[in-house]
DNA sequence: TTATTTTCTAGAATGATTTTAACTTTCAAA
DNA sequence: TTTGAAAGTTAAAATCATTCTAGAAAATAA
């Protein structure tokens, strides 16, 4: 496939997402970022990106989608979602939500906050503090 | 270390407990079994019960403890929680309940099913059915 | 006891992720 | 601009948890 190219209208907003999380822009980022953020919500595996990626003509390795991931997630891009033993999925969703997965095509299904009526959470043991909460429910085919 | 040495009592009631789960009782598994679900609630890893059935003087291979982990799974002696990325722990706790997850030390702590108070839970999409729920609140240093 | 099935084991294989070390790019300062 | 240090990218090797393999040992059935 032809290398996907992108105008410089999106290379710039790209670059500009990237620099204001602290990121230096490069061809692989710029890319990467379009792939993640240019479509809605996703949830992506490494491999997925991966594969993306590789359709879009660009040839990164593996190596700099994982640092990519990574580094998106730290500078608080991405949320992780850990969900499958030994597989991680990133959500470009950053709203609090929560998910579905669907073990038999290993797939995760948004959930809304308001679909969701918690009353309070149990206050954390002292000397440490809350970092997020997770709300996984596992579905099977009926 | 001798090699730890089970009562008959014990050892009775642990065959008695493998047997109505529908496992053959072995040498291995009684004794996994007795690190298990001797002593409480506990959230234990390959890794962690590898080392006690070695401390407690039985060879068992890697392979034993995998094996066993993921057969009392799915007898149901066990439930699995999925906390992080590439590593299973297996709770012997079985009653519903959610977890407190404490990355720095990569340890559980339960938090009872009372003192989660949730309304309503979303519908699964249709063709699908619901086959757990799975709470957890991560926790970091304050 | 004997036969059949299951379990156990060491070691190889797998699969996701991380590390290594050399090379390239980015970016800030001259 | 040039330049040089810091950061990013890469292929390949390493790591780590877990699963698989195939043969030996143990458990149940006949």
């Amino acid at each position: 496939m032809a290398p996907l190219s992108l105008s410089s209208q999106v290379k710039a907003n790209l670059s500009e997402k990237l620099r204001s999380a602290g990121l230096r822009t490069t061809k692989q980022r710029i890319l990467l970022a379009h792939l993640l953020f240019g479509a809605g919500n996703r949830h992506i595996t490494a491999e997925i990106l991966f594969d993306e990626a590789s359709r879009s003509g660009l040839r990164v390795s593996q190596a700099t989608i994982y640092n990519t991931l990574n580094q998106f997630h730290k500078a608080g891009l991405l949320h992780e979602v850990i969900i499958d033993q030994g597989r991680s999925y990133f959500d470009t969703n950053l709203e609090e939500h929560h998910h579905f997965y669907v073990e038999s095509e290993a797939r995760l299904i948004d959930i809304d906050q308001d679909e969701i009526v918690m009353g309070d959470l149990p206050k954390p043991p002292s000397g440490y503090q809350t970092d997020g909460i997770q709300i996984v429910i596992r579905l099977s085919n009926k």
